[in-house]
RNA sequence: CGGGGUGUAGCUCAGUCUGGUAGAGCGCUGCCUUCGGGAGGCAGAGGCCGGAGGUUCAAGUCCUCUCACCCCGACCA
C-alpha cells in the first residue's frame, strides 16, 4: 500500500474525550471515528487490524472443527419472550419496532436464535456434539459506554454455541474451547490469563473469563503464586482464617467520636489500627428471610464483595444498599456510627471479622463508638460468611501459595449453559435410548473489537502503538528520505516495495514526500513493527537502515540482498 | 438512572464573569525557501459560537427550555 493513497490521517494532539492510551492512540492514529456515543466507524487502517484479529479467531475456530454461520442481527420479540429474556435482559436490550408495529431486538447475543435453529435442525444424538459460531456485530445499550471500542455499544463479537447429548459431552467441548481460546490469544501475541468467573445474567454453571493483562483493565483478577488457582475477584473465595479470636485484652468502652464518618477518620483521630476496626454495611434483606434490612460486617481494611453478598440466602439479589433514611428508621443512628453491639437488625460477619478481638465499631448511636469489643463477652458473635474481596497476600483458597492481584480486560468468556435455553425453547433430540433429551449447551464469546483496544493497552510506548506482529496493519514501513530530490532513493524504495510485496509482505511505502520527522512519527504512531529507511546517505555506502519498532537503535542492512535480510528479520526466511 | 462537567473552524482550546467588528495554535489550499525526528515565509479557504425561545438598541456572552457529548457509580465481550 502506498501511504499517499491510503487515507492516513493522524493527529498530533490527543482528542479531549479519550481517557486511556488505547482510545487516545486509536483516535490519533486514525483507526476509528466516533459516530455517536459508543458507536464507531473503523477507517481503512483500523479495519485492517480488526480483520487480523477476526482471521486469527476464524482460523482457530475452523481448525477446531466448529462451523461458521451467520445469524440475523435483528430478531423477533417472540423468541425473546419465549426464553423470558425480553424482560430479564433489561435496559441493555435495544428494542425496535417495524412499520406494522411488530417488536424486534437488535441482537446483543444469539442464544435464542441459535437454539431456534438447533430445535429445527437437530433431531438425533448422532448429529451431536456440534458447535456453531459467527463473527458479527452486536448491540448492547450500555448504560455507560466508555474508553472507545473497549466498551462500545456496537461491537464485533465472535459468539459460538455448542449442543450436546449430555453434560459429559458439554464438558469435553468446554475444555476444548478453553484450549482453543488460549491458542487464539497466544497467536494474537497477547499476555493473558484465564480465570474462573461468575456466570452472571446468561446463566449456567461453570464459566471462565479470559483477560488481557493491563493496568487500565476494568476487572480485578486474582491468582495464586504456587498453584493454578485464578479467578475474577468477584468470585475468588477468601480462605477461612484458622484458629479462634485471641482472648480479650481490653475492657469495652463507649467513646464520643464526633466528626467521625469513615473508618479512615476513626483510625486517624483515635490512633486505632485499621485492622482493629469493623465496617458495618446495611443492605436490603431477601424476601425469604423476612425482608427488611441486614447488616454485613467486614474488617475496616477490607472491601465488601457485592457479588458474593448477593448470593447469600439472607441478602436480596441484586444487592441494594439501604438509604440513610432506612438505616436511621431501623437502627436509630446514621451510617457512620453503626456496629454489632446493640444492633437491632440481623447481622452477618465476614469470617475474618470473627477472629478479631479488642476491636472498635460504631455504637448505633450518633457520634459514639465502642472500643475494645470482644465477641462472646460483649456481644454474641454473628453467623460467619465469605463477604469480602480477597486482598494481595491472602492465602489461596486451595491452600497453596498466596494471592496476587492484577487488572485485566475481559476479551473472552466461556460458559456451560446447561439446558436453560434448550428447555425454554424445547430444543430436544432423540437419544440412544429412543427418548427426547433437552440438549445441554455451551456458549463462548470473544470480543473481537475489544481485543484491538486491549492489544494497544498492552503494547504501546510514548511514541504510539507497538503492534504485536500478528495484529499489525502492515508489517514493514518503507521510508524514502527526500525522494522528491533523489531518483536513486525513489527507485530503491520502489524496488524494495515491489519485491517485498511480491514476497507476500504487507508493506506501507511512505511516498507522501513529507519531511522525514513527520514520516518517522506517523509510522511509530500507527505502530508498524518493522521500518526500513532509504536515504542518500546510506545508499552511498550501499546500505539501508532497519529498525524494529520496539528496538532502541538502528542497524544497517546491505543493499545487496536487502529483501532476504528483511524477510529474515520477519522470521520468514 | 443518580451525581459532576463540557458544547465556539477538521482537531486542541481562548473569548462568556463585566453584552458592542468571532480569535490563536495545529491541520487544509497555493507559491517560495527548506529537507535524516512533527521546518520557515507570504497569500488564502474554512464558523447560523449545539438547538429553540426570551431579555436588550445590540447576545458567543444574560435568562428559560431542550439536545448532544464526556467524567464518577451499578453491567458486560
Amino acid at each position: 500500500m502506498r501511504a499517499s493513497r491510503f487515507h492516513l490521517v493522524t493527529t498530533r494532539e490527543t482528542p479531549a474525550d479519550a481517557e486511556i492510551a488505547s482510545h487516545q492512540l486509536m483516535l490519533r492514529s486514525g483507526m476509528i471515528r466516533k459516530l455517536t456515543s459508543g458507536i464507531y466507524s473503523w477507517t481503512p487502517l483500523g479495519w485492517r487490524v480488526l480483520k487480523k484479529v477476526e482471521n486469527i479467531v476464524r482460523e482457530e475456530m475452523d481448525r477446531a472443527g466448529y462451523l461458521e454461520l451467520l445469524m440475523p442481527a435483528i430478531q423477533p420479540a417472540e423468541l425473546w419472550q419465549e426464553t423470558g429474556r425480553w424482560d430479564d435482559y433489561g435496559e441493555l436490550l435495544l428494542k425496535i419496532t417495524d412499520r406494522a408495529g411488530r417488536e424486534f431486538v437488535f441482537g446483543p447475543t444469539h442464544e435464542e436464535v441459535i437454539t431456534d435453529i438447533a430445535r429445527n435442525e437437530l433431531r438425533s444424538y448422532k448429529q451431536l456434539p456440534i458447535t456453531f459460531y459467527q463473527i458479527q456485530t452486536k448491540f448492547r445499550d450500555e448504560i455507560r459506554p466508555r474508553f472507545g471500542v473497549m466498551r462500545a455499544r456496537e461491537f464485533l463479537m465472535k459468539d459460538a454455541y455448542s449442543f450436546h447429548i449430555d453434560q459429559a459431552s458439554l464438558e469435553e467441548t468446554y475444555w476444548e474451547m478453553y484450549e482453543v481460546y488460549s491458542r487464539i490469544f497466544e497467536r494474537a501475541g497477547l499476555v493473558f490469563r484465564a480465570v474462573r468467573a461468575d456466570s452472571g445474567e446468561i446463566g449456567g454453571s461453570a464459566s471462565h473469563e479470559f483477560h488481557v493483562l493491563a493496568d487500565s483493565g476494568e476487572d480485578q483478577i486474582v491468582f495464586s503464586t504456587d498453584s493454578d488457582f485464578a479467578a475474577n475477584i468477584e468470585l475468588a473465595e477468601a480462605a477461612r482464617p484458622e484458629g479462634e479470636a485471641p482472648a480479650p485484652g481490653k475492657e469495652m468502652e463507649l467513646v464520643d467520636t464526633p466528626n467521625v464518618r469513615t473508618i479512615a477518620e476513626l483510625c486517624e483521630q483515635f490512633d486505632l489500627p485499621v485492622e482493629k476496626t469493623i465496617k458495618t454495611l446495611v443492605v436490603e434483606a431477601s424476601e425469604e428471610s423476612g425482608g427488611g434490612l441486614v447488616a454485613l460486617l467486614v474488617r475496616g481494611d477490607h472491601e465488601l464483595n457485592e457479588i458474593k453478598a448477593a448470593k447469600l440466602p439472607q441478602v436480596a439479589s441484586p444487592l441494594r444498599f439501604a438509604t440513610e433514611e432506612e438505616i436511621r428508621a431501623a437502627v436509630g443512628a446514621g451510617p457512620g456510627s453503626l456496629g454489632p453491639v446493640n444492633l437491632p437488625i440481623p447481622c452477618l460477619a465476614d469470617h475474618s471479622v470473627l477472629v478479631m478481638s479488642d476491636f472498635g465499631a460504631g455504637a448505633n448511636s450518633d457520634d459514639k463508638h465502642y472500643f475494645g469489643i470482644n465477641w462472646g463477652r460483649d456481644v454474641e458473635a454473628p453467623a460467619g460468611a465469605d463477604l469480602r474481596n480477597v486482598v494481595e497476600g491472602d492465602t489461596s483458597p486451595d491452600g497453596q501459595g498466596t494471592l496476587r492481584l492484577a487488572r485485566g480486560v475481559e476479551v473472552g468468556h466461556i460458559f456451560q449453559l446447561g439446558t436453560k435455553y434448550s428447555e425454554s425453547l424445547n430444543a430436544v433430540v432423540l437419544g440412544e435410548d429412543g427418548k427426547s433429551h433437552a440438549m445441554p449447551m455451551g456458549c463462548y464469546g470473544i470480543g473481537v473489537s475489544r481485543i484491538v483496544a486491549a492489544a494497544i493497552e498492552q503494547n504501546h510506548d510514548e511514541n504510539g502503538i507497538c503492534w504485536p506482529a500478528p495484529l499489525a496493519p502492515f508489517t514493514v514501513a518503507i521510508l524514502p528520505m527526500n525522494a522528491k530530490k533523489s531518483h536513486r532513493v525513489r527507485d530503491v524504495a520502489e524496488q524494495l516495495y515491489a519485491d517485498l510485496t511480491a514476497a507476500g509482505v504487507e508493506c506501507l511505502l511512505d511516498d507522501r514526500n513529507l519531511r522525514p520527522g513527520v514520516m518517522f512519527n506517523d509510522m511509530e504512531l500507527i505502530g508498524i513493527p518493522h521500518r526500513v529507511v532509504v536515504g542518500e546517505r546510506g545508499l552511498d555506502e550501499g546500505k539501508l537502515e532497519y529498525r524494529l519498532r520496539t528496538a532502541e537503535a538502528n542497524e544497517d542492512l546491505p543493499l545487496e540482498g536487502a529483501v532476504e535480510a528483511i524477510l529474515e528479520k520477519l522470521g520468514r526466511s
